[in-house]
DNA sequence: CCTACTTCTTCACCTAGGTGAATGAAAAGA
DNA sequence: TCTTTTCATTCACCTAGGTGAAGAAGTAGG
């Protein structure tokens, strides 16, 4: 029994030690390697759930053409397009792989089947869904108010190991930019003029 | 027994009556006319939960000086500061009363209280977050990718009456511009030049 | 009824960010 | 190793949105 998911899952919610076993027996061990895609949209709804235990994921859609990266998942979070997942909607969203990375796959049908079974275990979704929106209003805050040098220094903080593994035109357009603007506040950052 | 409450939350959610009934046992019925502050933060976390049975309540913080908008709840919804709520923080947010609405509030330690004595209950605190957690991706998406113009548009298809009662500098800092631009963005939109 | 305040609009000017192209460096592949 | 592709940077130019000020219209209060 892997030691991982459950001290990464201990740090991101508390729940019993019985729930979480329970919630690991329905996992599936998977991995992917760099740049390999973990899961594409396409016309079916997304019904799984990935637990990332090592490496880094990228949740990304196609915007007029353009890939649009729309967050960036780090051991210790669930992956999984909850709009697609809840509305049982057609998927928009792309899920890859930026470094060999390690996760576990939960089937949607079997966690309503915990759910129903075992009533406490709502607490995991609960909280799960609470803590992702918590990363959401924050994002838009910064965008209704922070500028784009704010919203880079705030990313930088938060995860700075990002900047080392993924390429800056991703992190452009996470933060709502294009790849020359954000080379452009990178320049003036470090007191370049051009 | 309010049956409007039953009526808003069936609509929302799917739980059974009995824990509706339970549910809004807990609640106390309030008012507020037009302009009226429903909570003003403090240094106090935010424990309250409202939810709306009929009115406007506006969500804003005051950042740099600057009341920006966050979000306008509408009849059925819960309002509160998720981010307080959860963490135990300082809340930033400010709730207004927009028209004369009227609300059931409820108590943190009472929403803690059902969801330990009634696990299922769980399921009502999961499925607000889920919705709530949707609404906030959807304005990142909207950020990323999408001009003035593009937002303006859905907002005006999501909630049509918002623009017949509330004052257009709420809803361009809810857009997240300046009050100019979202009258400059209203003069081309009719042709205007200037 | 008149005044004061609030809200929206318009303007001239300025800055931030988008566009398209060119360059160079680094990484990947043959 | 040589070649090709990928990525970041820089540039000139353009457009969207911010700034500060002024004015018009509506609304509330005395």
């Amino acid at each position: 029994m892997s030691q991982t998911f459950r001290q990464l899952l201990k740090q991101l919610i508390d729940v019993p030690d019985e729930t979480i076993d329970v919630f690991e027996g329905y996992g599936v061990k998977k991995s992917a390697h760099k740049n390999e895609m973990v899961f594409a949209a396409d016309s079916a709804p997304f019904s799984k759930l990935f637990f990332l235990e090592k490496g880094l994921l990228r949740a990304y859609r196609i915007i007029d053409g353009e890939d649009i990266s729309f967050y960036f998942f780090t051991p210790g979070e669930f992956a999984v397009d909850y709009e697609s997942y809840l509305r049982e909607s057609t998927s928009q969203l792309f899920f890859e792989a930026v470094l060999d990375s390690a996760y576990l796959e939960f089937d949607k049908a079997d966690i309503n089947f915990l759910y129903q079974e075992y009533p406490k275990f709502e607490r995991v979704g609960r909280l799960m869904a609470e803590k992702a929106y918590l990363s959401a209003t924050e994002r838009v805050k910064q965008f209704q108010a922070a500028p784009l040098g704010a919203r880079y220094q705030k990313l930088l903080e938060r995860a700075p190991e990002l900047f080392q593994q993924v390429p800056q035109y991703h992190i452009a357009s996470y933060l709502g930019v294009k790849p020359q603007s954000l080379s452009r506040l990178r320049a003036k950052l470090l007191g370049k003029i051009y």
